[in-house]
DNA sequence: TCGCTCTAGTTAGAGCCTATAACTAAGGTG
DNA sequence: CACCTTAGTTATAGGCTCTAACTAGAGCGA
């Protein structure tokens, strides 16, 4: 069912849209989002500008595709991992695996957004279940309730929470763990740690560590 | 002595300079860095375009020179902030204070750079003065050796402190302040946490606690 | 197989930007 | 008071995004 009986028009499309994504990503890697051009992705095709817009209406929409595929990438790396056993410290590996290994990808979503840029509804959705994936490696460390402020005001502002069983100390623990992980590896990808000689990799599994209560 | 006797020309030069600067902190507060026009901000001084290059020789000196200015800034709010007694905790109020304050200006400096840019040798001193006003708050606190793996490290590779008397113990501390403060922030102020309900002022605070050991 | 239609590509160009070159005019300086 | 330095000008090159108008060919139904 559902087969989509693309004809060869539909099938040449979404192949040379994923062509230019994949030139653009290139280009990003090396360039930042900041200097992504449509028209060297174009000339890099061979073909010739305006072509391009055939098959995105704006830069704006490539970059959209783009930040849609980034989260969902990261999505799947994360459910891969979960469904693998990982736990939260193999979590956390995996973020900054994934994040290594295309640092402007992970600018890209979690870096400085452009203001004014409001994210499609879908791309939030697939923020939600990356963040439902570390609140189930979390709820399954049995997260005992420390009786924290904050545990009280998320109690009443669990409205992301995508599971309403999930005690609110768990919900502050996957919190963190999002805001240190990204701590570190933001400041590391952007370069703020390079000239000071220590290995960000120690200090990011430090701050695991200390997350796990080790 | 050395009151530079700036003749008129000089101090007309330095006047516009301030001026162009000042325009570009209020174009950037509300389209970011990367929409930043010269020649919007000379029409709003009245002139022409290149009239601009007079005072800044590119835009991106232009962008260093605004970069430079944050830096200070921050470094100056800080040091204040000590000097008046503030301890860890009141340092971490005051950058959140200072980032709200405007929020493109720290993501300026702390944000996503543009790959390539090399930051000069005099912000890259501004930044090793801030942290140098954090690790001097936690060596007031006296922060006990934990034995972690990293303050092993950190002894290795301490070129980054400013004081070779102050423990490995302590710039594991001031690292992890600086980590998670940018954490939390960076994230708010990108705008990941608009739509989930809770506030990040309380889930700041909260990692402030746990920081200092609450 | 034939012919219609739809669409992927083209070039031209408007309008934005950074940046340089050549020139003018006015102010400071000796 | 004359000179010269410099702040400003316009013109222009060259980059970008994106629109408009057109062309040619590939897919589709009869």
């Amino acid at each position: 069912m559902g087969a989509d009986v693309t004809g060869p028009r539909e099938r040449y499309r979404a192949q040379v849209r994923a062509e230019i994504k994949q030139r653009a990503w290139e280009q990003l890697a090396t360039t930042g989002v900041s200097a992504l051009s449509l028209k060297a992705i174009a000339e890099q095709l061979g073909m010739s500008g305006p072509a391009l817009y055939r098959y995105f209406s704006s830069r704006d929409e490539l970059i959209t595709a783009l930040i849609r595929d980034a989260y969902r990438s990261l999505a799947d790396a994360l459910r891969t991992a979960a469904d693998a056993g990982a736990d939260v410290a193999g979590l956390a590996d995996t973020v900054r695996a994934w994040a290594l290994d295309d640092p402007q990808r992970y600018l890209l979503i979690w870096g400085t957004p452009v203001p004014g840029y409001h994210a499609p509804d879908d791309t939030t959705a697939i923020s939600t279940e990356i963040m439902a994936t570390i609140v189930d490696a979390y709820h399954r460390r049995d997260v005992p309730p420390t009786g924290r402020r904050i545990e009280a005001h998320l109690d009443g502002h669990r409205g992301w929470a995508v599971d309403p069983a999930v005690p609110a100390a768990t919900l502050r623990q996957a919190l963190a763990f999002w805001t240190r992980v990204h701590g570190v590896l933001s400041l590391e990808l952007a370069g703020h740690f390079a000239g000071m000689g220590f290995d960000p990799a120690l200090l990011f599994d430090d701050e695991i560590d200390d997350l796990l209560g080790r």
